[in-house]
DNA sequence: TGAGGAAAGTGCGTGGCACGCATGTTTGCG
DNA sequence: CGCAAACATGCGTGCCACGCACTTTCCTCA
């Protein structure tokens, strides 16, 4: 049961989000106030700080947001699918834009690529992504090691995928950003060459 | 030929960082001011955001510095020596406490461990540091392009070992923190299992 | 060797941010 | 219907990051 309640602290969760990402890709980090993006959201400039506790952070939640929904992904993938396969699957799964993206007004490509251009040319941006990023790693960390008979707090091996598999991750965006290959294709690349121990190339 | 300049400021961004780490260890991160920091290393408060743009990336430097020289000392090994044996050696051997630190008063264990601590605990320095980690995977993924002939602009296999490479670094040091194995011993640990595959364990 | 210039250190001022606290307002539940 | 908890808001505060102007220190080259 999902109470009006938990349903509009989402909502304004999500307006605040957005709100920071649109003004930012606009106007550039630093020439976008926190008072601004409340505005945006019809919210008061202290309930901001409710939800987020920087401008960075407002950013990267999106992508905190995605990378949880991965790592759920993973946990209901089958349980007798290989590994490595169950996790590409949930990886590129959520590269499919969500409902609330399609809901959203111009939530297309060029904006998506300019907010992943914030995640890796903003410093403060940069770093909030980062710690999202190691947040999710406990998540997947979780999943693997509930898919593998091992456990994240003593055992290295689900820890070790995990940030693996988030690293293959951030870089298949980022060669997306620069090449404009297919992020599916890059996502299955990535993870045939870690699943094969990242052999050096014989020339 | 390195001047009197250079090094002189080389040592204040040490102490400013040797400052910072001994000072939040002593009374946590938001119970030292910059100023108290500035203080300690005897240079007044403007400066040290002449060296480092926040309290935590003050602290995350030496992380920084250490990964950076792992980076070159990869570049040194002979160039026949197998990849995953090169980087596993680069490794170790940075985990070596260097000259600096000897040279420092107590530079002992616990305050090792106890900064190692900062590193994971406290968001704002978690975040610098995961920063820090970016920093590095260029360096090492320049390495690695050079040893292997790839190119890192272009094709994801150099950025795959280096974000790998760092993330098993990462992973060795909290479970080190964690459990008190030998960080040596971790590391490789690490290392085999990645240039293994990563596979499923038996059970 | 000494004068010019670049780089580093410093003091001051400012806009903004993160957050504690007190208060009003909405929501869920018995 | 009414109460308690959760949430939104306003206000105040301490700190921070940084721009600018000025002084001091060091390097270079004629």
């Amino acid at each position: 049961m999902v109470g009006l309640r938990e349903r509009k602290k989402q909502e304004t969760r999500a307006a605040l989000s957005w709100a920071a990402i649109r003004l930012i890709v606009e106007r550039g980090y630093d020439r976008v106030l926190v008072e601004d993006i409340a505005n945006e959201a019809g919210v008061s400039p202290r309930t901001f700080n409710n939800y987020f506790g920087s401008k960075a952070e407002a950013v990267a939640s999106r992508h905190l947001d995605r990378l949880l929904r991965m790592a759920d992904t993973l946990r209901e993938r089958p349980a007798d699918e290989p590994l490595w396969k169950a996790i590409t699957h949930a990886m590129i799964e959520e590269h499919r834009p969500g409902p609330e993206v399609r809901a959203h007004p111009r939530g297309d490509r060029d904006v998506w690529t300019a907010g992943l251009r914030l995640m890796f040319e903003v410093p403060a941006i940069q770093a909030a992504t980062l710690r999202a990023g190691a947040q999710a790693a406990e998540a997947v960390a979780a999943a693997v090691g509930a898919r593998t008979g091992t456990d994240p707090a003593t055992d290295m091996y689900p820890n070790l995928v995990a940030a693996t598999v988030l690293a293959a991750q951030d870089l298949a965006s980022k060669t997306f950003m620069v090449t404009g290959q297919s992020i599916n294709v890059l996502i299955a690349d990535a993870m045939r060459q870690i699943a094969a121990g990242l052999p050096p190339p014989k020339p």
